[in-house]
DNA sequence: CATGAATGAGGATTCATTCAT
DNA sequence: AATGAATGAATCCTCATTCAT
């Protein structure tokens, strides 16, 4: 019956409110600092209402993550484009162009990303949850990992170990996303996100290479 | 009058210890869980002594960022070492070493830089004493700078941006530390620590270099 | 029509599963502790059903405590056994017995019983229903005071007042039952509740004996 | 100094106050509908106080409980009188018209004690505080078993075991207390409360008496 | 200077009950 | 009749901060 798909449909569409609310939220007054109550009232529902769809704060924080993640994944795979025929060294460079709109789309997956540090993450939240979360990370690290292994088998690239290198790539990136994500830490650096991300990006691509 | 000395000095030794409680206990809890309680138990005043010292419970945390700050401009400067002949590129190898001996000797101040992002630490603080982060962080990387501009200066390195290059290598140090930090995604990448950060860092390095 | 009749009987079953869920609900987590959520889903019906058939939680309580009452006073009576012809004393002593298997085989009830002093019960209950319960408890009692009745009449009992005499007998059992119904006291007591319960029921029965 | 000792004295009356006024809060309202504030508005203290001085609203019925065994088992040290010489069977009615006295003039322990089942109060309090009621109510009873002993060595009573006659008379006078302590039982029985209560107490004495 | 008792504004979470479908 | 989503008042407890002594 079509009732039956409209109530499904209606609750999706509160869920996803309810996790709309509690980005915006999150994002303004950051994780701690935020209220469900203000994560309620945001979403236009009662506090039960938030309850009933997600069982805890911290669950609210982990849904929120993931689908950041899934959504980064596909841009990532899209950016990777196995179907065509891309030297390594351009796969890395449209991996981490990707990497940076997704951020730049949405500021706000990066700074939650980052707050699970915090919080006893792992202990509050159901550890099913918690796996999801770790499986996406990797999976979205695999594309990386994958391009270096390409450029090290065609011989463009030279490494002694390709996580390591995926890792640099990687870690560099998540850096400089970090620093500027800081006001503070924006102002000492004083140079544009933007050209700071791709000068960083090819410094370690140019650091891969094999010299000639 | 001695008195007024002594005075004076145990003034500032009651500050230190209130300052290394507040360390192991925002260590081990996390600032937000942590209690100002807690903090004045382990330094063994009363929690009013604590408020005679310090405005608030995040003023303790810019006072504790500011203290590692200081160590690390010191550190940095002594890696640098001004008064000897090191090449640029052999700055940068000292530079980037000390610092990942700073955060290994003391891994919480790196958290603590982190935490300045979350809780309106703006706000909260002083103005003044926000400024004094600031400077301070700046300082650290002009250190980088300052080696960065000697190698383009010697044509050793070749690039088109003092600044970018300098905060190349920092984010890229800071996002290996990030990256490591977390026991999540330490898993995720399976490479040693030390061993990434290293290769990371020659990568930029290599990366900076003019090719023959 | 059978249909409609088929209809009453559905209706009854349903009334009666979610009786029997509460019940086992109830018993588990305790009458406050409950929620009734667990005793829908125990029920395997929706939360509104259980109160299509019941006004409130407390009247779930309510009919739970009526219909154990009717079950205990027709275990009572069976004992009394109006039909045969028992010397007093018999009367009391298979009285007794009966109370005790009664709470032997459902020990659910004698909580739910003492529950009934707890929370308001007279005010969240219809007053009919309060009535109900007041009336079936005193017909459970009836059946004692008929008891010793016999004996006083026979002369085999002493006793100023009929209802006293019954109230004692009654109020010990009850001590007895409630005393061993809880672990803590069972362990202060350190004897068989059913050595105990045989005991003290036999002692008043000899304590209303007439001296030869 | 003066100033300490007023200062603990202080705190005493304070923590005495608070329990005062949960005494009379947990009475009115049944310890489960009670609230925390509804004690500290009584006490005329703020909420964070009352658990300044209690670890938990259980804490604080378990430190109501303790409070008021220690005062009933003081009633029944004087009702034993040790050091006078008083026959067994007057001592058992010493004891019972003792611990029917402190009933009389604070019918609330009595609520307290029956409280005790429900709500996982051994879970939720301190486990020593456990001990300790457990304790109490040991002694309490033992003074009854003293009596009893004295009666059997005596050759006044005939009994099998000491403990299991003890515990009789102990689960009669409960019972009659918990009987009338419910107006709806009250009613149900139709006698007063010290009549059927010094009957039941007779009874079971008569009981215990060895036949001449 | 130092203390530590007192405060009270929140905060996360629960759950009996209602009501539109 | 049955459902189950939505509600929101109510609850226990925490903790940064103040202030009288």
């Amino acid at each position: 019956m079509s009732t039956r798909a409209r109530r499904e449909r209606e609750k999706q569409r509160r869920r996803d409110s309810i996790l709309a609310a509690a980005q915006a939220v999150f994002l303004e007054e950051g994780f701690y600092r935020a209220t469900v109550d203000s994560v309620a009232e945001r979403a236009e529902v009662s506090k039960g209402t938030v309850y009933l769809y997600f069982d805890s704060k911290e669950t609210l924080l982990a849904a929120l993550l993931l689908e950041g993640l899934d959504a980064l994944i596909e841009a990532l795979e899209a950016a990777y484009a196995p179907a065509q025929d891309y030297a390594a060294d351009e796969r890395l460079r449209r991996l981490s162009a990707a990497y940076f709109q997704f951020f730049h789309d949405e500021p706000h997956y990066f700074r939650f990303l980052m707050a699970m540090d915090r919080g006893r993450f792992r202990d509050s939240v159901a550890p099913d949850m918690y796996q999801e979360v770790l499986k996406a990370s990797l999976e979205g690290l695999s594309w990386v990992v994958k391009a270096v292994e390409q450029g090290v088998t065609s011989g463009l690239f030279v490494c002694c170990d390709v996580n390591q290198a995926a890792a640099t790539l990687w870690a560099t990136l998540n850096g400089v996303l970090e620093l500027m994500a800081h006001p503070l830490r924006r102002d000492i650096v004083a140079v544009e996100p933007a050209v700071l991300y791709y000068s960083a990006s090819e410094t370690v691509i140019r650091g891969l290479l094999a010299r000639s």
